[in-house]
DNA sequence: CGGCACGCAATGCAGCCGCAATGTCTGTCG
DNA sequence: CGACAGACATTGCGGCTGCATTGCGTGCCG
C-alpha cells in the first residue's frame, strides 16, 4: 500500500510517515497542494491522507482536483478542525471519512483499511477477471501480464463481456458491441469470434458461457 | 433514501427516525439483531446504522451476514463505545464508519453520504429468500453466492415468484410470465418446469408450495 | 503477393421444453 | 368410511431450436 500525505507540519508528518512505515505503508510526502497535485499525477497512490491548513490553501480544495484525476481514489482528511461542522464540510465536499487531530494510529489505519476495502476497482479503468486483466481505456487485454493480441470484432465483444463480467449479456447487445448500428450481420459469425476467443482465453481462468435464449456471460472459471 | 435502523433504545432510536426523516430519509427500525436479519433480507436497504449494546449480541456480529448478503451495503456503526480500541474493532470487523455517541446528527447524514457517494452500489435491485438471492436487474440467481444457471423458462417462473415472495402466484399469471402472451400452452409442461426448479433449488433454503386451486407460493423453508 | 481478419455456410451436437403417461394427494359426495 | 374425481408431481421421451466448430473465400493491408 502506497499513500500520499499532504501535510505541512513537518513533526506530524515524520510521526505519521514512521508510524504508517511500521504497517508496510509507503507513504509519499507533500509539503503543498501544489507539490500534492504533482504527486498525484504520477498516479501509483492508493490513498491520500489530507491535512487542511496548508501554506497555500485549505487541503479541501484538493478534493475536486483528485476526483477529476482518479475517481475512486479514497481521502481522508486529517485536521485539527474537528467541530461537527468542520467535519461536515470536509465530507460533504468530496472526502471519504475525516479524522480529527489527535487521533490514534491504529484508528487512522483501521479508517484507511476500510476505506480501502470497498470495490476497488470501480471508476478505475481495469477489470480483473480470473487472470485475465482488461484495460479499458487503452482496451488492450492481458493474460498474467503477458499481453493479448485481438483482432477488432473479438476486441470489442470481450470488451462488454468483461464489462459485465458475472452478467449476461444479451447476443443483440453483443452485436451492436461488435458491428455498430450501420451493418447488419446475418449469419452466426458472432457465434464464430467467441469460439475464437475461447480457445484464445483458454488457461487464462475465465470463461463464456452461452446461456441458451439469453445471451453470453463472462466468468471466472469454476 | 431508505436505511435500516438497528438500535434498541427506544428513544435513541425516535430521535435518530425523527431527525432523519426530515432530511427525506425512510427510517425503518429493528430493535434486535434478528429482527435486523430479517428485516434485511428484503434487500430495499440503501444503508445500515448499527448499534452495538443490543439485547441478543453485540451489533458487530451482525456485520458477516449483512456481508453475505449485500455485499457493498454501507454500514455505519452507532456506538456509545468510543475509545480508538472500539473504532478499530468496528472498522476492522467490516463496517464502513463508526461513529461515537453522542454525535451530531449533520454529522450522521454527512457520513451516510459520504459513505453512500462510494461506487454507486451496483444497481442492487435484488431480492434474498432463505439462501437465494436474485438480481432482478440482472436476472441472476444465486445460491450462496454460488450462481445458478437457469434455463429460459425456469428462470422466468422463478423471477416472478420471488418478486411475489410470501404471496400466491396466480397459474395464468405465472404462465403469462413463463410463455407471453403469443403461444398459450395446452398441457402441464408449466408443472414440469416447477418440478425442475424445486429440484434445482433444493438446499437453498427456498420452497415453492403449491395452493390448490389458487397458484404457486415461494417462501424460506421453515 | 502473402498474411490476417472476418463474413458465411455446413455440419454436428446438446439441452430445452412440450407432451403424455403415471403416480400421489386432497377434498367431496354418496 | 370408502371411492372417485380433480389437481398437482414427477419422469422419460423426442423433436427442434440454437449454439459450437470448422473450413473456405474474399477483401484489406502491408
Amino acid at each position: 500500500m502506497r499513500i500520499l500525505l499532504v501535510e505541512d507540519e513537518i513533526d506530524m508528518a515524520t510521526a505519521l510517515t514512521a508510524a504508517l512505515s511500521r504497517h508496510d505503508v509507503v507513504v509519499d510526502h507533500a509539503r503543498t497542494l501544489e507539490i500534492a497535485e504533482e504527486a498525484c499525477r504520477s498516479g501509483v497512490h492508493d490513498a491520500v491522507l489530507l491535512d487542511r491548513k496548508l501554506p497555500d490553501g485549505d487541503g479541501l480544495s484538493l478534493i475536486p482536483f483528485l476526483r477529476r484525476e482518479r475517481a475512486g481514489l479514497p481521502i481522508i482528511v486529517l485536521s485539527a478542525l474537528g467541530s461537527p461542522e468542520h467535519r461536515v464540510a470536509g465530507l460533504d465536499n468530496g472526502a471519504d471519512d475525516y479524522l480529527a487531530k489527535p487521533f490514534s494510529t491504529d484508528e487512522l489505519l483501521a479508517r484507511l483499511r476500510a476505506v480501502m476495502r470497498r470495490p476497488a476497482q470501480i471508476g478505475q479503468n481495469t477489470v480483473n477477471v480470473g487472470h485475465l486483466r482488461f484495460n479499458l481505456t487503452e482496451r488492450q487485454a492481458e493474460v498474467e501480464g503477458e499481453p493479448l493480441d485481438l483482432p477488432r470484432r473479438e476486441l470489442l465483444a470481450l470488451e462488454i463481456l468483461v464489462r459485465r463480467a458475472g452478467r449476461t449479456v444479451s447476443r443483440t447487445a453483443l452485436e451492436e458491441a461488435v458491428y455498430g448500428y450501420d451493418d447488419e450481420i446475418a449469419s452466426n459469425s458472432l457465434d464464430a469470434h467467441i469460439s475464437r476467443l475461447r480457445r484464445k482465453l483458454s488457461g487464462s481462468g475465465v470463461e463464456i458461457h452461452a446461456i441458451r435464449g439469453l445471451g453470453y456471460l463472462l466468468r471466472a472459471a469454476a
